[in-house]
DNA sequence: CACCAGAGTTGAACACGTTCAACTCTGGGC
DNA sequence: GCCCAGAGTTGAACGTGTTCAACTCTGGTG
């Protein structure tokens, strides 16, 4: 296998000129996903509503996935400022529901597109998986929404996995987002339901995993996220 | 097999002339896909080997992905033939640990490909997806292949998670595959290692599930599944 | 000014999955 | 023997994402 290397370092050149195009045409693309969805957004129509050519537009993206990467950055900001809201509360299950609940806000206007947008999110040789390196800073972002979940409530989470549990409720939020995508109750009434079950069992297991006939199982689960990270990832 | 067994489960033509045609075409395709993959498969190319046109292709599968569906299937019956081995033991951890391995080592011939074919399985529209209607039977099958784990163990597990268990377990294998796919370490070392944590781990909250302490948890995790599940599915 | 390297830009071209109107073949009724 | 409904089959054509050789424009250097 040759390996084409990918293109390794950021998306495209940004001196100066270009830098002005390249935003006009991720904005006419993220409108448009907004509008049709991914899979009614072509490149050329972007290209066209941009006022650029079609080749233009793979000058700055490499490929339409490049875009999608851009997007889920933006509704990434977008959960993240919601996010704010729900800690105000100290009381871990509200924090966390709430977190978990302006999530499933911001996505909601996409989830007639998502079965097509997570297609290109699933895959692991893309750049816009959640475990890919390119995505890096965002998932240390949301990893860090989920740690500011933890430390700024009243409950104060011991025993081998407290170091573990950002990490683990990131995990299940993508479960969660997951199950979103497949949700095809009205207005996602499973997810809600989902997160206000899930949100106070996290709050009773974080409570008992101080029991000392837990301490076994909460190492084991420790062993395990050990054995799933990649060798480097440390924060 | 798969040609003519008068099953209803294919969405197109099964006549009597048409069925050998059909399951050249689907063993051509199914030998292109462990070849070569999924995305180097054409059409085009799978078509001129079975020595059928383009479009006489498309009469038999609708679409490529009906192809993969097949694939799937195949995998399937192939995981649970490789499984019988492990069903031997008694012993929860070791009856699930190898019915897991099985489920790898089935799968580890394609995993350079896996990336590809995920993009199919996880779309929610797709018929392929684990949860469609259209996979209900292989569903049914996989769950069923958990449910035997459990109830030809000497572990008798209780409360009111008991009858979710295979249930449960089918969601981890999920979560396991989908790990698979994403794990790069050689010979997909990281979830051999994985699954050799998690059986203990489960086989460990199987007892610890008993105890009174855990029974509002237990209680929990079965209307979180209770929530999950579509309005119809029992069984 | 003349020149040029290289960023920026273009549209044609490619291979792909999919569709479709039109064709051929087959078996059964008369 | 004749006919015909319908299964089986065909290749051209469409729209898509992506590539590429060639073009234009820009800023700096001599």
């Amino acid at each position: 296998m040759p390996g084409d290397a990918a293109s390794s370092d950021g998306p495209r050149p940004v001196s100066g000129k270009g830098a002005a195009t390249r935003a006009v045409i991720l904005e006419t693309a993220l409108a448009s996903f907004r509008d049709r969805g991914y899979d009614r957004t072509t490149m050329r129509q972007v290209a066209e509503a941009a006022g650029v050519s079609l080749g233009n537009a793979y000058y700055y993206f490499g490929s339409k996935e490049e875009l999608v990467q851009e997007f889920y950055a933006a509704i990434q900001v977008g959960h993240r400022h919601r996010a704010a809201d729900a800690l105000r509360s100290r009381d871990l299950v509200d924090r966390l529901r709430g977190v978990l609940h302006a999530g499933i806000d911001e996505m909601a206007p996409y989830h007639s597109f998502a079965g097509s947008f997570i297609k290109v999110a699933i895959s692991p040789a893309s750049a816009s998986s959640p475990f890919s390196p390119e995505s890096a800073v965002a998932r240390q972002a949301a990893i860090g929404l989920f740690r500011e979940v933890l430390a700024g409530s009243d409950a104060r989470p011991g025993g081998p996995l407290a170091r573990d549990l950002p990490e683990l409720l990131w995990l299940a939020y993508l479960g969660i987002t997951l199950f979103w995508v497949h949700d095809t109750s009205p207005d996602q009434a499973r997810t809600r339901r989902l997160v206000d079950t899930a949100a106070p069992l996290v709050g009773r297991l974080v409570t008992l995993s101080r029991l000392p006939v837990l301490r076994a199982a909460a190492a084991d689960v420790h062993t395990l996220l050990t054995a799933l990270r990649p060798r480097d990832a440390h924060r």
